[in-house]
DNA sequence: GCCAACGTTGGC
DNA sequence: GCCAACGTTGGC
């Protein structure tokens, strides 16, 4: 079972979507560390911290599951989409997504300024300077100390 | 293979 | 809206 936390802007793809929805597939990672620890690393059943970022209040909101382990992201290929990528093709596909699926919102949001004041999470990637990694590993430690921090 | 230019992320 | 950090691109 591995742990994971993925950055999502509440504007464009919500946690309050995701209830909507229950499942969604996590399109649009053009990063290739992103990719990979989707693509090789993200087994069906893993748990997953909903991040919302580049908003009012920057945290953690809830989890979900990953539903559906790695497949081709077909938004590459679409040349409608704001994630087209010329470079990618059915073919020959660049980029990969999983499918999350929703497991609940927390009662609050676990903000990234508390992420960043606790002493147990000084070495989570989350709160490391210049971290803009949208898809990151969260060791077991740090998945039980944020849960108790609700 | 180097590195400058450029684009994106995301907190503030 | 600003800007630091950092990834990618492409000329050489």
């Amino acid at each position: 079972m591995n742990y994971w936390l993925m950055k999502s802007e509440p504007d464009v793809f919500g946690i309050h979507h995701l209830k909507e929805v229950k499942i969604e597939p996590w399109d649009g990672v053009r990063n290739y560390q992103a990719r990979n620890m989707m693509r090789d690393d993200m087994k069906k059943g893993d748990i997953a911290f909903f991040y919302h970022s580049n908003c009012e209040q920057p945290g953690i909101v809830g989890l979900m599951t990953i539903h559906k382990e790695a497949y081709a992201d077909a938004t590459a290929w679409d040349k409608n989409s704001k994630y087209f990528d010329p470079k990618s093709s059915p073919d020959n596909p660049r980029w990969q997504l999983v499918d999350v699926k929703y497991k609940r919102t927390f009662k609050r949001t676990i903000s990234l300024a508390e992420l960043k004041a606790d002493e147990s999470l000084t070495d989570f990637a989350l709160v490391k300077k210049g971290n803009r990694l949208s898809i990151m590993p969260v060791s077991a430690q740090h998945y039980e100390h944020i849960m108790e921090m609700i």
